[in-house]
DNA sequence: CAGGCCCCCC
DNA sequence: TTTAGAGGGGGCCTGA
């Protein structure tokens, strides 16, 4: 025989599909923030992640993927006696394989899948025969001692959860842990083990151990039934017990390696030739970050030679032009990041003649049609830009059209990014615009090197594009019905959350300066306390690893908590599972004590200061408009929405939020039980709506109904549990949730919920109503048309099915919490102009405003912002607010 | 710089 | 196969 150099180093992976995607099926069904998308889609990406991450890494020279053929188990049903009993294969996955397939095609990758032979089988074969060829074969699969079964030359490549974790089977390893010598007789061991899934029937009670120490001394299990007398009487029983079917266990781990195939080794060749098919199935399926793998292959739905026409010009033609045809797009750059800078470029498209005209300038090129209301601005984060051009002294006139924010109206969980939705709805990409003007000359060596282009070029393609994108985007609001919400609702909340941005709030720095250093020492003296109770002077307590070795391994408080997802070193350390082991060692609530202390530190004492604006003297953060699912709105740069206040020592932050003037006050506003208000309306319970009408305390009142008691019966325990339960039903809850969150059995979870339904009745049936709503439409709305897409509610996977049904319950009624804030925002703006207050409203928290007022205007003040946010809409209950003042914050709240 | 983890708010 | 189990957010830290 000798070596066949022809074949030397060439390394055939052969990839068990049907083994991984079931294993990566476990995984998604357990992991607790399925992609939006579903589980099918994490499947379809987590496999071609694997796959391209395994080119990458092991770069082999062959691949090819086997698939079970659809219909069946087939090694299983050729025993009719064993047909059935191996797990069925879950429909989300027959479903996945033809997506699968058509990947893999397009990938070049070649698909092994024969009729009537199983994955395993079609491998084993392929595997013997390359072997034969002079390959270097690895089989991969996560399945446990497969390679062996073949032969000692070829390689089990088993992989990991991670890239690092792959590991590589040796056979000889293998042979080492039953205590044999011979790969063959892994065979013998495995039949006698059969699995703990039961799809091998083994004989019951001998485990691994006790197989391989038989085979090591019988070599086969043949051999063990001839000296079956030999054997302790345990085993003895078992053995015959199993007699029957032990042919059967035999053939089930046999796998086969004979099946006639008829493509040939070298077909596997990987050359990294990607179909650009593969490029549009990857823009298809939202696989961005797949992109970088295929490289340079480009889409074909792409090759549509559609280009972004526009032409340059100069600005007072396109000023000229734009006061013609009353729109204009805009983009505006500031000298540095935030809104308290000057001007450094602006672009402004028009059109012109059915052309669209694009120039670059300064803001005095632009500053009349800028302020010239009959001109409508399209733009992409208006918002920003009336910050930057306010604080230059123009303020944008006209409609705002701001493409991400129409965009979020149509659906508020798409990307709004300008270059996706050029793309969808113009079909360009907007990194081809480049002008051919811009083919430079080549440099030669003394040419002096080109300032970067953005100083003078400005963002022409990007502004011609949002022009464009204005019409389409604007059309498809048209069809969905909701223009009306964003002229009354998000266009002029545009402009109202501008002024508080650029308005701010003031931190009182002194004593918010005092209390870190106050905090700082506490949390280093608990640190120290830590560290020798731990005996680890080095230990980082903010590292979960670190916690969770000294908790579990060296001190061992709880043997019962193993590694999360058998991850080494992987434990729990949350503050539930901490609290649970508090009285177990004193550690514990040092430790809880040390990462309140730093999240109040790091998190919001040590980053407020440096959020102070030098211009302002106060702290402006960024309210997203245009980011949740429900219609909220979301503030971070510093996120002002998460300011503590349970605690005592989060009150103290609190504090620290005061007026801008010395003597001023602050006024908050809160809207009182403002979503179980809204879901008495929208599902008009008539005894919710009284107990709203009446003024009782609601969740006292729900007690009541649900333990059939008087209202002043009710203690203040049963008040509880029903405000939990009031809670949970808007939530979309579970039996499971409701008991954990009560801490009750199920049981006990189960009757609360039933005699919930059970005396509203109507809150049940709206929560029928919504759903086969949402699975009709496909979205759930809010009263003002607010939309939120449920692809998932008719998904077959439950978890992801469940989750997309608890949106489509609360979607309606935070959202319309959310519309109903807004639009209070607005009025309540309009009428502080109006009504000239000097005091300005600075902060929403989701159901709480809050103003930086005069005291001269409190009460004036008072009154406006409580009518106008009671008066926001009439529901079947009334809307009422809380209103008070005070020093700070906390006071005021 | 993304993902994991944790914890703050409504 | 050991993380399902009320919604919506943001920030910090780690490690590739």
């Amino acid at each position: 025989m000798g070596f066949n150099f022809a074949y030397m180093n060439k390394r055939l992976f052969l990839i068990d599909g049907h083994a991984l995607i079931f294993k990566m099926y476990y995984a998604f069904l357990r992991h607790p923030m399925i992609n939006s998308k579903g589980a099918d889609m994490s499947i379809l990406f987590g496999f071609t992640k694997y796959i391209l991450e395994l080119i990458e890494r092991e770069k082999p020279t062959h691949l090819a993927i086997a698939f079970d053929p659809p219909g069946g188990t087939f090694r299983h049903e050729m025993y009719p006696e064993y047909k059935g009993t191996r797990q069925e294969t879950p429909q989300l996955i027959i479903d996945s394989l033809e997506p699968l397939c058509n990947l893999c095609k397009a990938m070049c990758i070649p698909v092994l899948m024969v009729k009537g032979f199983e994955a395993d089988d079609v491998i084993g074969s392929m595997a013997k025969r390359a072997e034969k060829e002079g390959f270097d074969v690895f089989m991969v699969t996560p399945d446990k001692d497969y390679g062996q079964l073949i032969s000692e030359h070829i390689t089990q490549y088993k992989p990991g959860k991670s890239g690092s974790d792959n590991e590589l089977i040796d056979v000889r390893k293998v042979c080492e842990k039953y205590g044999i010598s011979r790969p063959e007789q892994v065979i013998e061991i495995l039949t006698i083990c059969g699995d703990s899934s039961d799809n091998v029937p083994g004989v019951k009670g001998v485990g691994e151990v006790g197989a391989g120490k038989l085979i090591a001394k019988y070599d086969n299990v043949e051999n063990i039934y001839r000296h079956i007398d030999e054997l302790t009487p345990k085993q003895r029983e078992a053995f015959a017990n199993a007699r029957e079917h032990i042919g059967l266990s035999h053939d089930l781990v046999t796998i086969k390696t004979d099946i006639v195939l008829d493509v040939k080794s070298e077909d596997m060749a990987v050359n990294l030739s990607y179909d650009p098919e593969v490029a549009d199935l990857f823009e298809l399926y939202e696989f961005g970050s797949l992109r970088r793998f295929i490289g340079n292959v480009k889409p074909t739905a792409a090759k549509v030679e559609k280009k972004l026409c526009f032409t340059e010009s100069d600005p007072a033609t396109v000023c000229k032009a734009a006061r013609t045809s009353g729109r204009c797009s805009i983009i505006t750059e500031g000298e540095q990041t935030g809104s308290f800078t000057p001007v450094k470029l602006i672009t402004v498209a028009t059109e012109y003649g059915g052309t669209c005209m694009v120039s670059s300038g300064r803001l005095d090129d632009f500053r009349d049609i800028i302020t010239d209301p009959a001109i409508a601005k399209y733009g992409y984060d208006l918002k920003q830009q009336c910050n930057i051009l306010s604080f230059n002294g123009s303020e944008i006139a006209g409609r705002l059209f701001d493409i991400e924010l129409m965009h979020y109206l149509i659906n508020p969980e798409k990307s709004h990014k300008i270059d996706i939705l050029t793309r969808t709805y113009l079909g360009v990409n907007i990194e081809e615009c480049v002008q051919p003007s811009e083919a430079e000359a080549p440099l030669s060596l003394f040419d002096e090197i080109p300032e970067d282009d953005n100083e003078t070029k400005g963002h022409p393609a990007e502004a011609a594009a949002t022009l464009q994108l204005g019409a389409k985007v604007l059309e498809e609001m048209e069809s969905l019905s909701l223009c009306g919400l964003y002229e009354t609702m998000e266009e002029p909340l545009m402009r109202v959350l501008s002024g508080m941005e650029l308005e701010g709030v003031k931190i009182d720095l002194q004593q918010l300066r005092r209390y870190a250093s106050s905090l700082a020492t506490e949390m280093n003296e608990t640190q120290e306390r830590i560290r020798t109770m731990a005996d680890e002077p080095n230990l980082n307590i903010l590292s979960p690893k670190q916690v969770g070795i000294l908790l579990f391994e060296k001190l061992n408080l709880d043997p019962k908590i193993k590694p999360k997802s058998g991850v080494r070193y992987n434990y729990p350390t949350d503050e539930e599972t901490l609290n649970g082991l508090a009285d177990r060692h004193p550690i514990i609530n040092e430790i809880l004590e040390y990462r309140g202390l730093r999240k109040l530190l790091s998190t919001y004492i040590e980053p407020l200061p440096t959020f102070i604006s030098p211009v302002t003297g106060r702290i402006h953060t960024t309210f997203n408009q245009a980011l949740t699912a429900t219609g909220r709105l979301s503030s971070s740069k510093p996120n002002l929405q998460n300011i503590p206040i349970r605690t005592e020592r989060g009150k103290e932050i609190r504090k620290a939020f005061v007026s801008s003037r010395p003597d001023g006050v602050m006024v908050s506003a809160d809207y009182s039980q403002i979503e179980l208000r809204i879901m008495a309306h929208l599902s008009c319970d008539q005894h919710l709506i009284s107990a709203f009408r009446e003024g009782q305390d609601v969740h006292a009142s729900t007690a009541a109904k649900i333990f059939g008691i008087s209202i002043d019966e009710v203690t203040p325990e049963q008040r509880r549990i029903a405000k939990t339960a009031n809670f949970g039903i808007m939530y979309g809850i579970s039996t499971f949730g409701l008991a954990q969150r009560l801490g009750i059995s199920r049981g006990e979870a189960k009757k609360i919920i039933e005699d919930y339904f059970a005396n509203f009745p109507a809150i049940s049936s709206y929560i029928d109503d919504t759903l086969a709503a949402a699975r009709e439409n496909g979205y759930v709305e809010t009263v003002f048309g607010r939309r939120r897409y449920l692809p998932d509610i008719n998904s077959k996977n439950g978890t992801v099915r469940s989750l997309a049904e608890r949106n489509a319950v609360n979607a309606p009624i935070q959202g319309t919490a959310a519309d109903i804030i807004k639009i209070a925002m607005i009025n309540v703006d309009r009428r502080l102009a109006a009504e000239g207050l000097q005091s300005r409203m600075v902060l929403q928290i989701h159901d709480e405003l809050l103003f930086d007022a005069i005291p001269s205007e409190v009460e004036h003040l008072k009154k406006i912002v409580t009518e106008e946010m009671e008066n926001v809409m009439k529901l079947s209950v009334p809307l009422t607010v809380e209103c008070n003042h005070g020093n700070n914050w906390l006071e005021a709240h």
